[in-house]
Formats: C-alpha cells, sequence, structure tokens
DNA sequence: ACTTAAATGCAACTTAGTCGCATTTGTCTA
DNA sequence: TAGACAAATGCGACTAAGTTGCATTTAAGT
C-alpha cells in the first residue's frame, strides 16, 4: 500500500514527518529503534515518538522493548516472529516460524531470546 | 537448592541482602521487577540491581524486558516460556509450551505477545 | 580477634521516552 | 485561492529505570 493510502485510511494528517517515517519503515528489513535513524531523519524525538506511538494504536505498527532498554518499531504487514540475540543484542526476523496457538489467548508476537548463529559460531 | 548452596556453590558471600534476594525469588510465582518489590526489601536499590545481575551472569536468574520498560528477574530453575499482555501488562508464566528448536541457534528464552486470557474475555 | 577483598548505601549521573506550550502546517470550506 | 481551525511540530524541561564512583561496612579465612 502507498504511504498516502496508509495515512489517509486512518483520517491522519499527511506531514512531512509521516512520510519521511512510513518511508523509512517500509524501506527497513527489520525492526527500527530512535536511536537508529536519529542522525538520518528530519525531525525532533518528541516527534518521532508521537507518531510512532500513533500509528501503533492505528494498527501501522507493532513494537516491543529489546535487551537494550531500547523499543523498536516495524511496519505491521506480514507478522512474523523475532529472535533477538542476548549476546550482541542483534535482533532477526524469523519468517518461517510457524506462530503458535494458546486457548484463551491472542497471540500478536512471538520473540525468542537466546543465542544468535553467528554468535554460536564463534 | 538451599540459598546457602546456591550462594557456596558460585563462590559469593551471602550477605544478609542476598539471602533476603534469593528468598524472595523462591517464593514468587512469577517474574518480579524492582518496582514490585522496592517497598518490600530491606536494601538499596543499588545493591538490588547489582545483585540481580551477579545472579544473572552466575546461571541463578533469567531476565528480560516487558512491555512496561521494566526488566524482571526470576530464577532459572524449570525453564518456561512467558506471556506478555499488551493490554493490562501482566506476565504469566507459561509452563506447557513446548520448546522451539531453530536450526544453528539456542533459544533460552520464549515470550509471547497479545492478549490474556481475562483481557479477551472483557 | 585481625585482615582483606568483596558488598553495601548514598548521591550523583545517564538515557530512553514523555509532556506542556507556543508556533506551524495540513485540510476543509467558503 | 484565502481564511479558519484542529492537528502536528519543535523545543526545553521533565520522568523514571537503571548505573556508577566512592567512602564505609561486612563476610570469611587465618
Amino acid at each position: 500500500m502507498q504511504t498516502k493510502n496508509i495515512i489517509e485510511e486512518k483520517n491522519l494528517k499527511l506531514t512531512s514527518a509521516r512520510k519521511e517515517l512510513l518511508e523509512l519503515f517500509s524501506l527497513a528489513n527489520k525492526p527500527i529503534s530512535f536511536d537508529d535513524v536519529k542522525s538520518g531523519i528530519n525531525m525532533d524525538k518528541a516527534t518521532f515518538y508521537r507518531n510512532v506511538s500513533k500509528f501503533e494504536t492505528e494498527s501501522i505498527l507493532n513494537s516491543f522493548e529489546s535487551n537494550d532498554k531500547k523499543r523498536y518499531y516495524e511496519l505491521r504487514e506480514s507478522p512474523h516472529a523475532h529472535f533477538i540475540c542476548n549476546s550482541c543484542n542483534e535482533i532477526e526476523c524469523l519468517e518461517n516460524v510457524e506462530p503458535i496457538k494458546l486457548e484463551g489467548y491472542k497471540i500478536m508476537d512471538m520473540i525468542f531470546k537466546g543465542v544468535c548463529k553467528s554468535c554460536c559460531a564463534s
């Protein structure tokens, strides 16, 4: 879907900060924290956080906290599990893990923690 | 295992703060944050954090971050998955979820996020 | 009891994220 | 196309979880 359509569908104003953010998230192939992008974006951190927060309540983004006390955001298209390495703190998207079912619960995200491939090898 | 044995096995000094903490964790039936226990414990927050940190490197405790920017700790005995509710932020231990295998990775924890039973019902 | 390294308490600090408020900007309507 | 209004922004001050430096205390071995 186009940036403009995403925004219009939710009745949000299409500001340049929002264009920039949605562009960023659709180009990224993994979850992003403010710290990851702060030097490359053209907006105040309050604007970043207010927008990702709004995007989340509008179901455009998902987020979770990693090991490093930072919150990571990604587009909600094609939900998938994540792996967080306790050793190098890298986050990987796991596209091929089938979602677990739990009677009575609605599961929206699965996060695995441990030691990633490259840290296991070294 | 007794508190004293846990400590001695790791060559740590058995201080009153450590006794208090290990007692606390073995009585608790779910992960605990500093905020959860600060009013009930008899030590400075620096002591709390330095000890849980040490316990973690000694493989006595596991920890993870929840939705609320707080770190939660629990004894490493009987590893199990956790469910974090995006709605009420409650953390549940899931004893009956079998661990997932991922070729090349060492998985040490599984965290599911979503909407818990009671939030689903209401 | 004496010694010594390790543990503690305290206060200052760090840092991700939030908030209030004055200003700006997108969108809607005339 | 201009004018109006609500929504969004930037800025600076603030919050709160967790960390650190340092002087003091305490557990454990002799």
